[in-house]
DNA sequence: AAGCTCTGCTTTTTT
DNA sequence: AGCAGAGCTT
């Protein structure tokens, strides 16, 4: 074994398959389940299986492949294009939602659909505060809106009705179960006279005529030959029905890990992994188990972690790096202080000539990370954020785009509460009056008259409707109409305007890429772009600021994992159930498994601490208070602790000012 | 009666 | 940043 004294001394990266890959990518028996630990070259495998399909003649077109996150298909195209070319163009990738979005689209009355308006989470939950509001009417104590999006939700994907759900898994009984119930039945309700379909109907919609019309299934199951999937441990039960009905004679190839499913909250599912041989008779299973992406310190932190866990994940993972530096724990006083660290040391790195590309920093949640963006944007350090807030989600975005959905679709009264709302002295009361008028008229001209007769005192309002249509084939012309028409009313809306008025000229410009403004729209909802990332080229020296749920499947030779502390691993809201207690370990072992050459965990000593409505009282975070951290108990020699921290004593009074 | 403004409170993860 | 509620204005 080496000596290791520089701290870049492990090996590069292998270019070339192992003899695990290879037997992978050239398998040749059938469906079968790949089990590959982290940083074990999945996303190789996959790209070579590819190759090796189309290099034995398969038809690229007939071969698909589906992953999880539309970053990650991104990622896989990218890679399959460096690999076989131009062919790579043909082959269909995509997430499981735009895989079956698109059949959708192409056959509306097979799967007796019509036209379509995607509903993103936010619209979500207006519509589920209205239909809350409609039948309970003020009940503190009856689950807010986000609460009942999400057991609707979490039912759908997991395939069973609601009120089982609830019964099983939640505090609900009788009575209580059924005004949920009724709510959830007002919500589908309003959904369907909106012509809305949110993210669960998408698959809803598809599983269900590929199991109950016998067209849909011949047609899928004869459209591919082969059906690889990414990120298998993390499908849920629609997601199977869904695979399970287009399978033979096409055949699985799925790829997964158990130690890394992180989307359990959703419905995932690991009996997708592992009960994949008794639910396809015949399979096999293959495993990937070097890693070729970390040190043998950064993956033995890791295994460390899984050893601790009561769940049997029979993982070791062994790096083929071999040796390098230790992953370092740095204790600081606030969350200032963490993101004051990080940058320092990020631009002390690049003054001795890293790239701001080789790091990441991975952060538990997008609000957690408010600190450490505020420190890269004041020292002018390049980044993006992926999973941070999303353009199309800040209010005044929505403002404007609310005036393209409703010509888009004259039945979105969820748009047409936000447009009418905008003008002086409309109110929710006037709105709805006008809406619920307004959703009877044939056409969007007869919409416009109404509107004029109805607010004579706000001429504009219909005005700018029809303005806005006249340049409608031309989606950034359109966005350039409506933010000359809307300014003066965003102008007084918000007093941060300066701020804001610049997203409408990064609107205008993605707009552009666009050939229709339907098309448009859609494309942000299913793949949500964030501010920081508008703009800004994949090939950018930039750092990259990300959740952990985003990660997956990334990496980078220095990461930087923040809010290592008590109180976020596990994170509050999971104290208590056991389940979701280990979903928040394997939430760590993801991100620290993300890191090549160097990890830091970072973490704080005073922190907020956080209100858990569920146990309905107060965790302090920090100290000793008791409650369950996964590196509590971490062996010494698995870590560096001894870091030089530089902070001047006299400066810590000062600091405490930045609140 | 409806609309508006101010204040205090909370903030997981994603298609 | 968004939401709920109180209290004020039109």
């Amino acid at each position: 074994m080496d000596l290791n004294d520089g701290k870049r001394e492990a090996k590069p990266a292998l270019p070339r398959l192992n003899a695990q890959q290879k037997r992978a990518a050239e398998f040749d028996g059938g469906h079968v389940l790949v089990l590959a630990g982290a940083g074990t070259g999945k996303t190789s495998t996959i790209v070579a299986r590819v190759a090796h399909l189309t290099n034995t003649g398969i038809d690229p077109r007939r071969i698909l492949l589906l992953t999880f996150t539309r970053r990650a298909a991104r990622e896989m195209r990218h890679r399959l294009t460096l690999q076989i070319g131009q062919a790579a163009k043909t082959v269909p990738t995509g997430t499981f939602h735009n895989f079956c979005l698109q059949y959708l689209r192409r056959w509306p009355d097979l799967f007796e659909c019509g036209s379509l308006t995607i509903i993103d989470r936010d619209d979500q939950l207006q519509l589920m505060k209205l239909a809350r509001a409609d039948i309970v009417g003020k009940d503190a104590g009856f689950p807010k809106s986000a609460e009942l999006a999400n057991y609707y939700s979490y039912a759908r994907n997991t395939n069973r009705p609601v009120a089982e759900y609830l019964a099983e898994f939640t505090d609900h009984e009788g009575d209580s179960i059924e005004r949920i119930g009724a709510v959830l039945k007002d919500y589908t309700k309003r959904k369907h006279e909106c012509r809305y379909f949110d993210y669960d109907d998408i698959l809803h919609l598809f599983a269900r005529q590929l199991h109950r019309s016998r067209l849909v299934r011949e047609k899928m199951q004869s459209r591919y030959d082969h059906l690889l999937v990414d990120e298998m441990q993390d499908t849920n039960p629609l997601q199977w029905l869904i695979l399970d009905g287009m399978r033979d004679p096409a055949k699985l190839f799925c790829v997964g890990d158990d130690a890394q499913c992180i989307y359990a909250f959703r419905g995932a599912d690991f009996r997708n992994v592992h009960s994949f041989t008794d639910r396809v008779p015949g399979s096999s299973v293959l495993k990937l188990e070097e890693n070729f992406r970390s040190t043998q310190e950064i993956l033995d932190l890791s295994n460390w972690l899984l050893d601790q866990s009561p769940l049997e994940y029979d993982k070791h993972l062994t790096a083929w790096r071999g040796a390098g530096e230790k992953p370092v724990l740095v204790e600081l006083d606030d969350d200032f202080e963490e993101a004051d660290w990080i940058s320092s040391d990020l631009m002390q790195r690049h003054e001795g000539g890293d790239e701001w590309r080789d790091h990441m920093i991975l952060t538990r949640s997008a609000w957690a990370a408010r600190s450490v963006e505020a420190s890269l944007i004041e020292n002018d350090i390049p980044y993006r954020f992926i999973g941070g807030t999303q353009l199309l989600q800040s209010a005044h975005v929505k403002d404007l785009l609310s005036l393209l959905r409703v010509i888009d679709n004259p039945a979105d009264q969820l748009a047409w509460m936000r447009y009418l709302t905008l003008w002086p002295r409309v109110g929710e009361k006037t709105a709805a009056t006008a809406i619920n008028h307004l959703v009877t008229l044939p056409n969007i001209k007869a919409v416009v008259e109404f509107l004029a007769g109805r607010f004579p005192a706000n001429p504009r309002l219909a005005e700018t409707i029809e303005e806005c249509r006249q340049s409608w084939a031309r989606p950034a012309a359109v966005i350039g109409a409506a933010t000359d028409k809307m300014t003066p009313l965003l102008e007084k809306k918000y007093d941060d305007w300066d701020r804001r008025s610049k997203d409408f000229k990064l609107l205008q410009r993605l707009a552009e890429k666009h050939e229709t403004v339907g098309e448009f729209l859609e494309t942000y909802t299913l793949d949500p772009i964030t501010e920081s990332e508008v703009g800004k080229e994949d090939n950018d020296d930039l750092v990259t600021l990300i959740t952990v749920h985003s990660a997956k499947g990334t990496e980078a030779p220095v990461c930087y994992l923040i809010g290592v502390q008590p109180g976020n691993y596990p994170h509050v809201r999971s104290i208590g159930d056991d389940d979701k207690e280990e979903e928040e370990r394997r939430v760590l072992y993801v991100a620290m498994t993300r890191a090549q050459n160097e990890l830091f965990l970072t973490g704080t000593i005073r922190s907020r601490g956080a209100f858990v409505p569920h146990h309905n009282r107060f965790y302090q975070t920090g100290g000793s208070s008791g409650q369950p951290y996964f590196l509590s108990d971490v062996p010494p020699h698995l870590v560096r602790t001894d870091l030089e921290i530089d902070t001047d004593p006299f400066d810590s009074p000062i600091t405490s000012f930045r609140d």
